[in-house]
RNA sequence: GGGCGCAUAGCUCAGCGGGAGAGCACCGGCCUUACAAGCCGGGGGUCGUAGGUUCGAAACCUACUGCGCCCACCA
């Protein structure tokens, strides 16, 4: 349909100016698990509208497309549909793995493509991902090999965050702390009674004392000095292990010794590397608890935790218990599960100089963060990173391109290397970090490792407009890999956005039941309504509340846009003439055109700095308050005037709505594709030319006459409505005075639009408004045919003297007082005196009128 | 525990040193030949609290209160 034929007119291949720079952005991939989440056509939204609009510049535009993370969720999808079948998915092996995940590829691949196509961009998310599994796995290897042959990827036995349920490592990153209501178990090491020395640590898990390999406390602390040094007993395990003092140990808290289990916590970990502690390892991979040699192997670490604190309890070792003891622990993002600490061997990248780098370039100014706000947090975090651990234990991802010989060999393969062939060699098990991958972005979809014309061309990257939140976990990634692989950074501006939200700014969750199914509204309201209602809300790095409603009045906007130009089409709008020349134009006229003006400069300037929410609203204003409320009104005076008048305006109108319609396509393409081609049967928005204030200075006369004629217009129409005068009653009036401002011009004009008839013959006056104009009071004599309604108009006038007296005071307040006069600025002073001025006036001319009115 | 951010109309948010704004909601009147998915008019806020700076503060500073987010190894 009408998508169908902007990529058939060549939206994606369309001729452009070679002396524009390129214009290359980065899309974030979205996740194909669930249903188009609406954060995704929120995001879409602002790349698309950013896209167009360079387009329409000239630029030769290119989106990265990804879908990496979605690649690795469909595997995660996958697995758990293998789960659902009761297959182990270890059991299954690699190979079969894999074809299952391509089937379901195939299966749904088309269908979220269809979704995609819906919301009206031009690409083919998923089939360009999918095909880009090789080249990416290219790249990674690449990266990796040149990161390891300069020392930067080294082996190590580290502890990490395992989770037992994935049987894998997560990096910090996949770690989420929760606040969990636990227990705080003191208990008694050593002697279980008087007969000996002995010592209370406290523990929330209990189960790892089996692992523990030293008590530590504090080396000014006085109540143990004399115990450092010697060696006491671990309950149930009949070990020795040594008392050492350590700084670490906050003397305060509870009894300020502490327990050393070196291999599962990351504290107890540094304690033991300082104090060169055995570290053993009592868990498996699963977190049952292992080669402990006591009766609690096999034991699940939460039964265990139960098991030997009921021992311990039994010896008596147990003098203290605080449940619920809430505290802090980190769970698997992804199963939710508490991660265990765990040692083990795992690859790490070391990022000192890249995390440097990736800082410098925004400090530098190379690279622009907006909201330049947000740039601390990339700096907190950028400062602040550790080594990475890059080496999980999942089945899906690229491999770690490293192979391990018969004799203790390790060579690490480039993409073109030979795999070592011969008896005995195998590769890495372990598969690299999702973020490895993505980190490659901005690249290897542009053919990286090999130098390809893209790559020259396209790279850096324009733009990256993506969600604060991912600030941590993609952007510092890419931005590192980036200046590391291409001596470059990846992007010349990071565009942050918010999240999507409710109607009462709460997140979106599927327990909170408040989630919404961007499609439905599609479906019910269109895209460009959806689409308008999300760039409208979008301040940059701010979150963007949504509710239905406001998608509705959005659509709402689109109709009025629609009727409008269906209106000034059936007058014969047009822009096959051009706009005649000033002086054969009316105020109107003048007025709209340098309005028109204005909003092309506003809106540009706001697309500069990712102002979606400024940039939608003036458009949304000019195009029904000052647009379809008054020049439309005021245009239908014109054509009705005659012949001449008449086609005049018809260019005007024309340009006015092409210049909109412009405007408008990077946020609402669909409707306005439609109204343009039809206004200028030309063959598509999607490729005509953006608009370019002229600069030329307003015509501030007609615009001053203009703002005359709304005012007397609204202050009859209000007159008539506080008078119970029904809109479409025509009333007999007189209007005197105000001319030097050009009224006289427009008199048809405001009658036309406040319905007053000329005052005939035996014009019988019954009320008169006075309209104070910037360079005099305009007089309406009115004949209302009958009494008038003095109450009514007396609270008029009441209600319009106080706020006069009101002006009066706050105007005259200042200028009483010297300090004022004396130390603000010259024409702050000048405006409040002619605000003073006309306050006084207002009063003299209100009380007046008050006086006037017949007394009841 | 550390850091950051936000408190403005019933709701969601702009404004960020010189006249309190928008959308929606609300009240009243209109089927006025582009549009009732509309038009016209209107009501509504001591700009979180308390101090300070300034001739002048919603805006700048300080403290407090209440929310939100991020980071974090507290046994």
């Amino acid at each position: 349909m009408l998508y169908q034929r902007w990529v058939d007119a060549g939206y994606f291949t369309a001729d452009v100016d070679s002396d524009k720079p390129p214009f290359t952005i980065v899309i974030p991939p979205p996740n194909v698990t669930s249903s188009l989440h609406i954060g995704h056509a929120f995001e879409h939204s602002l790349i698309d509208a950013v896209t167009r609009r360079k387009r329409m510049q000239g630029c030769e535009t290119l989106w990265l497309p990804g879908m990496d993370h979605a690649s690795i969720a469909v595997h995660a999808l996958v697995e758990k549909q293998l789960a659902d079948e009761g297959t182990d998915r270890r059991e299954m092996g690699r190979e079969a793995f894999v074809e299952r995940v391509w089937q379901w590829k195939n299966e749904h691949g088309g269908k979220i493509l269809g979704q995609m196509r819906r919301l009206g961009d031009g690409v083919d998310w998923t089939r360009e991902a999918f095909t880009l599994d090789e080249q990416r796995s290219r790249a990674v290897q690449a990266m990796f090999k040149r990161l390891y042959d300069d020392g930067l990827i080294y082996r190590a036995e580290r502890l990490v965050n395992w989770s037992p349920a994935l049987r894998s490592g997560l990096s910090d990153a996949e770690v989420e702390h929760k606040e969990v209501e636990g227990e705080l178990v003191s208990m008694r090491y050593g002697a279980a009674d008087d007969s000996g020395p002995s010592i209370v640590v406290a523990t929330t898990r209990v189960e790892t004392m089996l692992g523990d390999t030293a008590v530590a406390v504090h080396p000014d602390d006085e109540r143990y000095a004399a115990m450092v040094g010697t060696e006491i007993e671990l309950p149930l395990t009949g070990r020795k292990i040594p008392i050492i003092a350590d700084k670490h140990v906050d003397p305060k808290f509870g009894t300020g010794a502490v327990k050393v289990t070196p291999a599962h916590d990351p504290n107890d970990f540094e304690i033991g590397q300082r104090h060169n502690l055995p570290m053993p390892t009592i868990m498996d991979e699963q977190g049952r608890i292992a080669d402990t040699g006591t009766e609690f192997d096999g034991l699940d670490r939460f039964e265990a935790r139960v098991a030997i604190r009921e021992a311990l309890r039994a010896q008596g070792r147990i003098v203290a218990e605080k449940r619920p003891y809430l505290h802090s622990v980190g769970h698997s993002e992804r199963g939710n599960e508490p991660i265990e600490p765990r040692l083990s061997l795992q690859w790490f990248l070391n990022v000192d100089g890249m995390a440097k780098a990736a800082g410098d370039a925004v400090r530098s100014g190379e690279v622009a963060i907006n909201p330049p706000e947000l740039a601390k947090r990339y700096f907190d975090w950028v400062d602040n990173l550790h080594d990475w651990c890059i080496s999980r234990q999942l089945w899906w991802g690229h491999r770690i391109p490293v192979w391990y010989g018969p004799n203790g060999e390790m060579v690490c393969l480039g993409p073109d290397d030979e795999a070592p062939a011969g008896e005995g060699w195998r590769q890495d098990e372990d598969v690299l970090d999702t973020w490895f991958s993505s980190g490659l972005w901005p690249f290897a979809t542009l053919g990286w490792p090999e130098q390809t014309p893209d790559l020259a061309r396209f790279y850096p990257t324009s733009v990256l407009i993506t969600g604060y939140d991912i600030l941590f976990f993609w952007v510092i990634r890419m931005m590192m890999f980036g200046i590391y692989g291409m001596e470059q950074p990846p992007f010349r501006t990071i565009a942050l956005h918010g999240m999507v939200r409710d109607q009462y700014g709460k997140k979106m969750s599927k327990s909170r039941g408040n989630t919404v199914d961007p499609l439905l509204w599609v479906d019910q309201y269109g895209a460009d309504a959806l689409r308008f209602t999300l760039l409208r809300g979008a301040n940059p790095g701010a979150d963007v509340p949504v509710n239905e409603e406001w998608v509705d009045g959005s659509r709402r906007f689109g109709t009025k846009l629609w009727n409008a130009t269906r209106f000034a089409l059936s007058n014969g709008a047009t822009v096959a003439d051009p706009v005649p020349a000033r002086e054969e134009l009316t105020d109107a006229d003048r007025w709209i055109l340098d309005r028109t003006d204005a909003l092309v400069s506003e809106v540009d300037g706001q697309f500069e700095n990712f102002e979606f929410a400024k940039l939608s609203e003036a458009l949304y204003h000019f195009v029904w308050d000052e647009f379809c409320d008054w020049y439309l009104e005021l245009a239908k005076v014109q054509i009705a005037e005659g012949e001449a008048r008449a086609a005049a305006t018809r260019p005007v109108l024309g340009h006015v709505l092409d210049v909109v319609l412009r405007l408008l396509h990077p946020l609402t393409p669909f409707i306005t594709e439609s109204l343009w081609t039809t206004l200028t049967g030309q063959e598509s928005l999607v490729v005509a030319d953006w608009p370019t204030a002229t600069g030329a200075p307003a015509d501030a006369t007609a615009a001053a006459r203009i703002d005359a004629v709304q005012r007397l217009v609204t202050e009859i129409r209000r007159f008539r409505s506080d008078q119970g005068i029904k809109p479409g009653q025509a009333v007999r009036a007189q209007l005197s005075g105000g001319f030097e401002v050009g009224i006289s011009d427009h008199e048809r004009a405001v009658r036309v639009l406040a319905r007053l008839d000329e005052p005939g013959e035996a014009f019988a006056p019954t009320a008169s408004i006075e309209v104070a104009l910037p360079t005099g009071t305009m007089t309406v004599r009115i004949d209302t045919s009958g009494a008038i309604d003095v109450a009514a108009e007396r609270k008029r006038l009441a209600k319009d003297l106080a706020a006069a007296q009101k002006e009066l005071g706050q105007t005259q307040g200042k200028l009483d007082n010297p300090k004022f006069t004396s130390k603000a600025p010259a024409e702050v002073v000048a405006k409040i005196e002619a605000r003073k001025q006309t306050a006084v006036a207002d009063i003299d001319r209100i009380t007046a009128a008050l006086a006037a009115l017949p007394q009841e």
